[in-house]
Parts: C-alpha cells; structure tokens; sequence
DNA sequence: GTGAAAGCGCTAACAA
DNA sequence: TTGTTAGCGCTTTCAC
C-alpha cells in the first residue's frame, strides 16, 4: 500500500498523528512498544514521508539549484558531476537549469529557482550577461548563490573560480623554457572575463622574453580555431608551438593538425589550458594545465555549505591548477 | 519585501486569502477593481507563488527525475539537454540524479524520487541492474517511469530506445557497399543489452556476404579499444575498415589511428555508431550512423506526456537512425 | 508518554 | 462578488 500517511498509520494503531511522527523519528518521549508498533506498520504499508509537506513546514528544500549555459558541455559536467556527488552526502539533491547562454532565461531561471524554496544556487553566468541586478532577488529572498567559473566582478557576491592566472602563466612559462621562438596563441571569446584572465597573464609572462614572437589570436569555436591553424600552418614559417586556451580551441587545433599531417612534438609543439578529458584522445597526449571543473565543483560546495551556516563576507576563491605532461611540447 | 504571501497582500488589503488567490489567478468571479488593486501590491510586494505549498495543495510537482548512470557522458548529455529543453515548456524542472552505475544507488534515487513527489522518471538503467522489481514501487507510488537507452527485457514497462538494430544493419551495409573484405569489428561490454542488439544485427548483415572476414572484439572502454586496435594494425594483414559500436571505442581507435599513422580511409576505412559529435572532431571526419541522444530524449518526453495523461498499454518506441557520410570509408 | 491544536502557503467547495 | 472553512502531510508547542 503505497502513499501511506502519517495520519493513516495513527488511525490504524488508533493513536495520535503526533506520537507517530514522534515514534518514526525515535523520540526519547515515546514507550519502547509504541515505537515498535508504528515502525513495523510504517515498514508494512512501505511508509516514505512526503518531502512536499515537510519542506513546507520547515521553510527548507533539500534542494541546490545549479545554472549553467548548457549541459552539452565537458566543463560543466565535471562541476556538475562534482556537486552532485557531494551535497548527496547531506542530503541534497539537484535542480539543474540551463540558461542557453540568454540572459532572459537566465532570469527565468532565477525565478523558478526562488518559486522553488532551493536552499541555494550555483550559477556560471551566460556569456551575454552584463547586469546582474536580477541576482539581487535572491539575496532578498534569502537564497545564497555562489557564481563558479563565469562570475560577476561585483565583489558583492560569493565566487569560486579557476586560477585563470596561474594556469596561463604556467602554459606560458612551459613554452618559454622549452625555447620555442614562434607561438601561435589561441584565445577563445573576448568578451569573456575568463579570456581576458587568460590573456592578459599570458602576454604578461611572455613579455619576459622579447625574442619570442607571439601570434594571438580569437575562435569562438572548434571551428574558427580550426580556420585559423590552417592559415597559420600554410605559412612558410610555420609556428614552433600552439597554446589553446580551452577544450573547444584545442578540438579545433587537432583537426587542423590531422588534416595538414603536422608532426607533434617536432614540427609543432602544443600546449592547452583543458579539464583534462581531451588531451588524452590524441597521440601523442596533449601537455596541458589543469583546469579541473571538478575540484571547482568541489570547492564551490565548500563555500554554498558555508553560507547555509551564516556566512560572514563574501569571497572569491581560487582552484589551483596542475601542470600535466603529456607528449605535445 | 520579499517573500510575500497570499495572507500578507491579504491583510493589507483587508480582504480575504481566497480572493487575493482567485484575483491573482485572473478569477471571473473577482471585480475589476479589486483584481486591480491585488495584482498591484503583488507586484510592489514581489510576490512570487511558494511551489511547495502549490505542490503539497495539488499533490503534484512540475519537477521530472532523471537517472543516468553518469553525467559526464555526451550522449546523456544529449539526452537531458532535449528533454530539459522540451519539458520547460511544459512548465516542468529536471531532477537529475546519478546512479554511478551501482545498483543500490540506483534504489535510493528511486526512494529520493519518491519522496520529492516527482511528476515522472526517465531512467536510464546501470551496467550492473539485474533486477528490476525497485521499480515496481514507482508504479505503486504512481509515478510513470519512462526507460531509455538501457531499458529492461520486460515488456511491463515503459521503453524509448534507439533503432540499434537498423543502424548496426546501415553500417554493416555500408561496408559491404565498399567491398571491405577484412573488417575489425569493435563492440562495447557484452553484458548490456544494447552490445547485445547491436552485434546481433551486425553479424546477422554480415551473413549476406561469405566471402568477408570479420574479427569481433570487445572493448569496456576507450583504452581498450587503442590496444585491440593496436593489435591489429600490427599485423601483416590490416583490417581494411574498422566498425566502433560507440563513440568511446571510436576514440580509442583514433588514438591508435594517430600513434601508427594509419591514413584513412586509404589504407582504412571506418564507420561508427555515434551522437555526432566525436565524428566531427577528426579529420578526416568519421562516417557514422547516428544515434541521437537528443532525439531520443524528444521521443522520451513526448511518452512521458502520454503516461501524464492516463496512459493505456506501455511501449517501446524506437528512434531511427540517419547515415552521415563523412570522409573514412 | 501521549494527544490536541496550530500553522507552513495555497486552493476550492460551499455559503452568503 | 467575496468570505469561510477545510485540508494537503508534516512538525512542534503546550497541555494533560
């Protein structure tokens, strides 16, 4: 008998709805016999309380959102896949939401997330977000959001990121000491805060060594990247080295690299800021930097359990990156 | 002032909970004044409707389950994303949940669904289900469980899968189209269902023609499928086409491709059963038969729907495979 | 040790 | 046209 009650099981054992409830939760108040005789009948009629009412009641869902601008996408994933697998330990379970990148649904979003009583949001922003006053409502309504990866600049709010810096620097300085002389840089969207990180902590450390040429250029895709490798691989002086600046350049590189059959490392070498997933499809394995969406699912969890038990300020919180040799530099 | 509530718009306004309800729902019964004057302070209020007391009301959420055995996989990836973006329409949220392909976290979830008081499930079933009688306490609970991808024998419930057997047939035939004559032929775990129908089909095609020779091997995982194929393209005798049953033996097989060399599609052809989205990453790119993670997701909500509103008999549907030339065979 | 009652926020049948 | 009442399933205070 499914879809048992509290209530049915009080009039079956004709006793109160509140001794029940008491009863399944082993309060100290209850006799050793009643309590046996609600858990057995609870156990019979396959009892489950209803987590609609107690929700309810105790003004808490059991619930995190997490918006992210499409699920079609290994970064993401990792994250996802990361905060799954920890807030199920407390208890928690996930309402995942896309924003498709639109900063209309993204508010929608929003909205539904605060219709929903979640007890907390993790939100990558959409590329084409530029106000984010809509998140102020949910300050208001009490829910704490913690933003990973794409985060406002406002200090106002909770952030865990990557350590954009840190990665880029390492990808360069690992192409400056294996003396490659003619790099051909890709960057992905510019208007992104993550590439304009990258970037700039790149062309940073580059500026140590003035003898190095450096080409930079923008792919919005695996396919623009593609198109651009070929221009720059039919050229006389082909590049020494490649750095990509995330999965989607390097995918893009790679095809680049198949179909001009160019030899790695020898011709080129090839060095990508990545999750970790496509360096190692490819032969030989892609050197890359980690930037793991994993431990920053992780650490963002860290931080949403921390707000939940009053938090203080806000802070932005950095994953630090990990330097993996393959065989490409 | 957020976290307004129909009694506070009511107190205000000193009128009556029901009739702030039926106004804000647009009542005939409710004079134009008053609905204007609610709808007004809502507004200024912010109100926003509690879902969960909707739902404890209407005993029913617009919140759907999703089981998967991991999220970081393109092609449930796929899945999810159709049916994340189909059932929005609907007004409806995903839940998605994990089974790490273990059984007993398979059970839990279904108990985590239960207990949400979700609207449907869609499951995708884990490498090691044998026994699905978990399952029978959804019916009891009257929740439509809608199986995909991995689905089980029983004809009892509820099945979207995609047309296996029709696209190992297409690949079988493109390859005795191009008079391929010594062909290895890579399949996943044979303990699933879908290796199963796959291979079945495939070798069935491959009776047509005596006179081919046809290597079977399996393979768990991308890793193994780079050392079977390494095997192979060791020997004197090289396959003349390779078949990957799954974009994970696809890319093993490419490492392998790379590493020796191997130029496709002279000295090798290849075709793959795939979502699309791996093929398309190499160069040249691999002929494949889709299998569209999306569209069967499409599929997956469209019955869902149908369960929603009093089903009659379960079914299995299937979701039919398309032949995209690429440039490997 | 147990029960009665109130209330979380909302809806809807029934009254007025 | 509006209000009253009851109740969804659960928890918890207060009384006995």
């Amino acid at each position: 008998m499914a879809n048992a009650t509290l209530k049915k099981i009080a009039q079956v054992l004709e006793i109160s709805v509140s001794t029940v409830s008491r009863a399944l939760k082993d309060h100290p108040d209850i006799s050793a016999g009643t309590k046996q005789k609600v858990m057995e009948l609870a156990e019979t009629l396959e009892y489950e309380p209803n987590a609609v009412a107690v929700n309810l009641r105790s003004k808490s869902t059991k619930v995190f959102g997490v918006m992210i601008p499409s699920i079609t996408n290994n970064f993401y994933d990792s994250f996802v896949n990361a905060v799954e697998e920890e807030v199920k330990k407390a208890g928690y379970s996930l309402m995942i939401l896309q924003s498709g990148d639109d900063p209309v649904t993204e508010i929608d979003n929003l909205k539904i997330y605060r219709q929903n009583r979640v007890s907390g949001v993790f939100v990558c922003l959409s590329k084409e977000t530029t106000k984010i006053d809509a998140f102020d409502k949910m300050k208001d309504a009490e829910i704490p959001v913690v933003f990973f990866d794409k985060v406002p600049d406002d200090n106002a709010y909770d952030r865990v990121c990557l350590a954009d810096k840190d990665a880029a620097e390492m990808a360069a300085e690992a192409l400056l000491q294996k003396q490659k002389k003619n790099i051909l840089a890709i960057f992905g969207n510019t208007q992104l805060s993550i590439t304009k990180r990258r970037l700039e902590a790149f062309k940073e450390s580059m500026k140590q060594n003035t003898a190095v040429n450096v080409s930079y250029e923008f792919a919005g895709n695996s396919e623009e990247a593609d198109n651009i490798a070929q221009r720059y691989f039919q050229l006389k002086q082909m590049p020494d080295a490649v750095f990509c600046m995330s999965d989607e350049i390097l995918v893009g590189l790679m095809k680049c690299v198949q179909q001009l059959h160019i030899k790695v490392p020898s011709q080129t070498g090839i060095i990508a800021l990545s999750d970790g997933y496509f360096p190692k499809i490819y032969y030989p394995e892609i050197t890359y930097v980690e930037t793991s969406g994993y431990r920053l699912g992780k650490l963002a969890c860290e931080r949403m359990m921390e707000c939940l038990k009053g938090k203080e300020e806000t802070t932005e919180l950095f994953v630090s990156s990990r330097f993996v040799e393959g065989g490409s530099l």
